[in-house]
DNA sequence: ATGTTGAATTATGAATACAATTTGAAATGA
DNA sequence: TCATTTCAAATTGTATTCATAATTCAACAT
């Protein structure tokens, strides 16, 4: 048990942050949408204040935009932003890849290597849920191995600004064998620990994703 | 003029936060601090509504931390924080180094260059706090010709959590000869556009910068 | 029929009120 | 004297209120 820290309640304005980015990231709150204040107030049984507090944390992230005195919307998912937000995203993994080599646990790599062959019965298989799921678990698995705090906090933000693009578009199928080989070696980088690869591929591998949205939705 | 948009006056916690983070990396409000919600309300003419609102935003972006019933304090510079914030910091700088090679207007690359003019003047002279503002202008002046809204938003979180350290120790001599030296291949790289390299002394630079700071803060 | 105006309604931004928790010092006892 | 307990004051988290800006919609003019 940790007793280092002191028994902190997560505030409400904490957990409807929480539970918000959930709902935007997920489509229920649908982008471009505008959040109903008072009946989001009523559902949740909380007032106002609280759920302002986490309106302007959402903002501060790009989750969501507040209009001066005409309340928030959820932000939508442009191009422009995709393009900013891949290239940034891009660097951040190959970071954790990098990190993830050096301090990775040996079982943790072998829960990563795992995650990765379900992964590929899902390509097997042709179940995109399932695929994306694995897939983000696997991205997941190897933030929290690289035990970087400040970067874990920044790609957090970032993919829930992202994550949506996947509800925009289907990837082709031929963009998705693509993908699945650069797992591949994303996988072998990993095992191997060679970090300077790992962080390549990485970066590579989120740029090419952009490309490929680029190109699903033109 | 321009007419596009569609005149939003800034909301009171917006420009709180903005005069709350300047307050914090100035040193004003110092590291550890408990942030006085009473008095800040009386001092700045607000309720306690939009500061509270402030202090959520900045406790998002790790400037602060909130203990709950107990209020908010000014975050601890840690050297933990460090080591994990500057890696990151690192390869924020070399992508939006890369970018301002293809992006950057010749004009601004002229600019930075004559910033770096004055920074060298300024170390010639011994001139630290000069110094020090030149070397921030560069790294935003960079940092803008980047033309990547999502990157200048993380880039602003971090730099404004680390940008404090400064006040805790002088680096040597020798490292700041060093950083100079950086400096030198970096406008080189900038001028010559040639954006691999610039990433890649970029992200050395701040990592060395960290090295420094563990020195000297040991 | 269509478009415009303006009063009533609603929603928002900020201030204030209230209840719960913490703090700190006086009072008590060893 | 020193530790412990108790209780008032202060501070915080949340709810509510208030003033103002935006929206709606019916009445009117074109």
């Amino acid at each position: 048990m940790n007793l280092s820290t002191p028994l902190t309640r997560p505030s409400l304005h904490e957990e409807l942050v929480t539970r918000l980015r959930e709902a935007i990231v997920q489509g229920t709150l649908a982008p471009g949408a505008k959040v109903p204040e008072r009946e989001l107030c009523e559902s949740l049984g909380v007032s106002r204040t609280p759920l302002r507090e986490a309106l302007k944390v959402m903002a501060n992230e790009g989750l969501v935009v507040l209009e001066s005195n005409r309340g928030a919307r959820v932000s939508n998912v442009t191009m422009e932003e995709l393009e900013a937000a891949f290239p940034v995203i891009a660097v951040l993994e190959g970071l954790a890849g990098e990190l993830a080599c050096a301090r990775a646990s040996d079982d943790e790599i072998a829960r990563i290597a795992l995650r990765h062959r379900d992964m590929f019965r899902h390509y097997e298989a042709g179940n995109r849920p399932a695929y994306f799921q694995a897939n983000r678990d696997i991205h997941d698995a190897l933030m929290a191995a690289a035990r970087n705090p400040v970067l874990a906090q920044h790609y957090t933000m970032l993919s829930s600004r992202v994550e949506r693009a996947r509800l925009l578009a289907n990837v082709s199928d031929s963009r998705w064998a693509e993908a699945v080989e650069e797992h591949h070696d994303i996988l072998a980088a990993l095992e191997a620990r060679n970090g300077a690869r790992l962080r390549d591929l990485l970066t590579a591998h989120l740029n090419n994703k952009l490309a490929a949205l680029k190109k699903a939705l033109s």
